[in-house]
DNA sequence: CGCTTTACCTGCTGGC
DNA sequence: TGCCAGCAGGTAAAGC
């Protein structure tokens, strides 16, 4: 369940492997991996050279010498497997990017949400990725002041509008659980209701665990597969995610599992306490 | 407009 | 052993 620090981990292997190198050779197993018309996406794609990769919250961004991009969002199960020699084509096998030098990038993806997009040359990114308009702040470029305001104007519970990536961009489920343990708010807070020291714990709450996870190379909680292979540790780190029913790490008490906004949410009764309203 | 619910998809788990 | 309901979740679209 690739979120932000997973996601920019591919990103930096991307950025170690392909730059300078054109795509020679496109094979699409599963042709609705690719939003729009398979066979332009080819066209757009095939004998053209990367220069190098972005990221915007969890969407992978590879710019092309052409000027055109290259978008890949790897959802709920995608992989992206940097191959150099030969493996056999498994069962969840959607894509096959074969580089110059004989090496190949495999679009694995079980579940099927992940979508890739090209974006020809001249036109903006947004045009062709609709999920990118709007899309917020990266995590360190907001604010507790504008963390702040968003939540002075929403009603929302507050899990939910950590998941919504045009206030923050880059935060899942699992990350969201954790921020909110941390910071010790219950997730079905409404924003309104939040005073100013929580939003400034919650806020340097995000932060931290982003960039631990960063740190920890994307593999803190998630299961998650780096672009050369390497296993993530299957959220043995998690204070709350996937723990309901279980003690809680710090006091003891059981953690709970509700649904908010649709959502398996986990938090810690005890430590996560619903407070009186500030007004 | 603000917010919630559902659809998408597949593999896994648990109950019978 | 088989069958089926329920669940997982990021995002878009539909619903209220």
């Amino acid at each position: 369940l690739p979120e932000l620090p997973e996601v920019e981990i591919v990103r930096r292997g991307l950025v170690n492997l392909t730059p300078g190198l054109a795509i020679v050779k496109i094979e699409l197993l599963r042709p609705d991996c690719v939003a729009g018309e398979a066979q332009e996406f080819i066209n757009g794609l095939e004998q053209q050279t990367l220069h190098h990769w972005q990221r915007l919250g969890k969407y992978l961004l590879g710019k092309l010498d052409n000027g055109g991009w290259w978008v890949v969002h790897l959802r709920m199960t995608g992989q992206l497997l940097w191959l150099t020699t030969p493996q056999p084509v498994g069962k969840h096998t959607r894509a096959r990017m074969f580089f110059t030098g004989g090496s190949e990038l495999r679009f694995v993806d079980q579940r099927t949400f992940g979508r890739m997009w090209w974006v020809p040359p001249g036109q903006e990114v947004t045009q062709v990725v609709t999920g990118l308009r709007g899309m917020g702040p990266e995590p360190w470029d907001c604010s507790v002041q504008d963390l702040y305001q968003k939540c002075q104007h929403s009603q929302r519970p507050i899990k939910t509008a950590l998941l919504d990536q045009t206030w923050i961009a880059g935060l899942g489920n699992i990350y969201a659980d954790e921020c909110l343990f941390l910071s010790g708010i219950d997730p079905s807070t409404p924003c309104h209701d939040l005073s100013r020291p929580q939003i400034e714990t919650l806020h340097q709450a995000i932060i931290q665990v982003l960039e631990t996870s960063i740190q920890a190379g994307g593999t803190t909680f998630a299961h998650f597969r780096h672009v050369q292979g390497m296993n993530g540790h299957y959220l043995n780190q998690a204070w709350v995610y996937g723990r309901a029913g279980q003690p809680c790490r710090v006091c003891g008490t059981e953690i709970q599992r509700r649904k908010i906004a649709g959502r398996s949410s986990h938090g810690c009764p005890r430590c996560q306490p619903k407070r009186p309203t500030k007004h």
